[in-house]
This record gives structure tokens, sequence and C-alpha cells, in this order.
DNA sequence: CACTTGACCTGTCCGC
DNA sequence: TGCGGACAGGTCAAGT
């Protein structure tokens, strides 16, 4: 789901959001949705505030007045919405502001929690909490956050802060593209160790460059007109500077856009990013190539459906 | 070690 | 309409 440029809408949005507030109670549906020790909830989440949101690859840092830091990951189709409290009709569940527990019901029904449009495009956020919300932050002042996740791939952990980067992922997690110190010479040598394997599954790879994913991988190719399954070690140098290059600008395209809605991202409002619209060839089988008119294909690449101009990007050209 | 595949889940879409 | 299978924006563990 939510690539760098999501992850990284998410992150802003809560920055404008949430700083500053108390943190009353949480809720999940299940322990496996947030299975962290009650002794930290109790004692470093609870009655903590909000102090920064940032983002490492495709993974959200909430840091606390604590020292500690509620480390979340949205996987495919994880969604963190904030609502504001006139949007809530607190009496719709029960909140235990005093002991936080891990194990509770979140009500079937709920509240109306609606967007209207403007830009990012319209809400997918129909009302909250819904079958997909797996916890639940209420601040002080009863505003609420809702992580959901359909599919329940995603997760949540509190931890303190000086851990996160001791996390597995974040010892193995490559450089972020939009770094400004961030070269084309480096973005090339770090895909030299993986030259046997395709440039699409080296991009996908979180330990080559962070936070590229499905969407991005496929446009940027399309961009710097390189066939998915060409092998690495195949590639020019030139190429590499092109991939760079197209692969930045795609970035920072969507995350202009407020990223890429195809059923279940939404950023920190419940809004869907727009950068679909101007996507050139994700999700655009059977319509014409924007460079050359040929017809856009899927074919399956590193285990992943893949987008591509069979005539702009030619394996072994 | 490098690399690929299956598993984790739920929902949706497509063909029969 | 129903049912089975494939597939969906990510990442691991286990396989070759």
């Amino acid at each position: 789901m939510p690539e760098l440029p999501e992850v990284e809408t998410v992150k802003r949005g809560l920055n404008k959001l949430i700083i500053g507030k108390v943190i009353a109670s949480v809720r999940a549906d299940n322990p496996k949705s947030f299975p962290n020790a009650e002794h930290d909830v109790r004692n470093f989440l609870i009655g903590s505030h909000v102090t920064e949101v940032r983002r490492r690859a495709k993974v959200l840092l909430i840091d606390l007045s604590t020292n500690y830091t509620l480390v979340i990951h949205l996987k495919m189709t994880g969604q963190l919405v904030f609502v504001n409290k006139n949007l809530v009709d607190s009496k719709s569940y029960m909140v235990d502001g005093e002991r936080p527990t891990t194990n509770y019901q979140i009500p079937p029904t709920a509240n109306e929690v609606r967007y209207g449009g403007g830009h990012p495009t319209d809400s997918l956020i129909g009302s909250l909490p819904d079958k997909s919300t797996r916890v639940i932050f209420q601040f002080s002042d009863d505003s609420h956050l809702f992580f959901n996740d359909q599919r329940k791939f995603g997760w949540v952990r509190l931890m303190p802060t000086a851990e996160v980067p001791n996390i597995d992922f974040m010892k193995r997690v490559g450089p972020e593209p939009l770094e400004a110190d961030f070269t084309a010479t480096e973005f090339a040598t770090r895909f030299k160790r993986r030259a046997k394997t395709s440039i699409k599954a080296a991009l996908l790879d979180q330990s080559v460059v962070a936070g590229v994913g499905n969407i991005y991988a496929d446009e940027a190719l399309w961009g710097a007109k390189i066939h998915p399954a060409t092998k690495v070690g195949d590639l020019p140098n030139s190429k590499f500077h092109l991939l760079y290059s197209e692969l930045r600008s795609v970035l920072n395209l969507s995350i202009e856009k407020g990223g890429s809605t195809n059923r279940n991202y939404v950023n920190a409002e419940g809004k869907k990013g727009s950068y679909m619209e101007f996507a050139r060839v994700f999700r655009r089988e059977g319509l014409d190539c924007p460079r050359c008119g040929t017809e856009i294909i899927k074919i399956r690449v590193a285990g992943r459906g893949t987008h591509i101009c069979p005539a702009c990007q030619q394996l072994g050209k």
C-alpha cells in the first residue's frame, strides 16, 4: 500500500493535526493489533503528548514526550486517520481512560464522519470506527486517531525512541532517495551488489533504496525506458543516472499530489491522493503509452504485477 | 551468500 | 447469484 509519498503525506498531515495532543487512552480490537506490554502503555503512552511525527522509508514514527515512540507500518491497506472531536460521538463506544487494555471490542456502530470534496480528492472513509479499525487512540480533547487495516498486515509498536534505530528493519534499510545528499553515483553504487537480479526486484528491495514500492518502481522504470526484468548487471551507468532522476521526480510529484489512491490509501484526514490521475503506466494496461502511443501491457516481474510500454521498455536495450 | 517463493489476511473482481 | 481462483500498494521466513 502506502509507499514513500503516501507515508510522507500522512506524516505531514499528522504534524499539523496532533502535535501537543495528550493521549488519554488506547484500545485495540485484538491483542495482535497492538501487542505492547501493558506496563509500557500505562507508563509511557497514556498521559504523554505528541512531540513530532517522522518518517523513515515507509515507517511512521510518532514521538512522545516520554521519549517513547509509536512505530507504525501501514503495509498494504493500513490507514491512519485523525478525526476531530466534533465529528465523534463519544457515546458511540466506551472509552477506558484510566487503565488501557489491548483486548476489547470496538463497537460495530459509529458516528458519521464525512469529508467533502476539495484536494486531495474525496474521502474513502465513511464512519469510524468500522470493521477495519484495529487501534483507536483517544486524545484528552476527545479527538481520535484511528488505525485501520483491512488486511491486518500492518502493525503498531510502542518502544523507547532510542531503540527505534535498533530494530531489524531500521538497521537494514537503505538511504532516503529524496535526501539532498543522496547522489546518483551512490544510487548506482548501491545496486551493484544486486547484479544478478532484475532491476524491479532491486528497486523494491528496501535495503538498496528506502521507500520504493510497486507503483513508483513501475513509473520510474517507464520514465527511464528500462524493462523491469533487465538484470541489474546489464544496465549501463547512464541508465542508473536516468533512473535516479526519474525516481526522484516521480516521488516528488506524488508527494505534491498527496500520494496515490488505488483503493484503500487515505491521508490523515481520510482523503484520497490524486497521483493516479498522473500515472503513466501503473494500472493503465490497455491504454496508450503517453510517450509513443503503444498499448500498455501488464506482465509479472519479481512476483509482482508490472506495467510497461512494450515499445519504450525492451529487454536488452 | 544471492535470489526466489510462499505466507500473512480480507475483500473484490472475473469467468464459469 | 453462487463459487472458485487470482489478485491487491509490503515484508519476512523459509526454500533453492
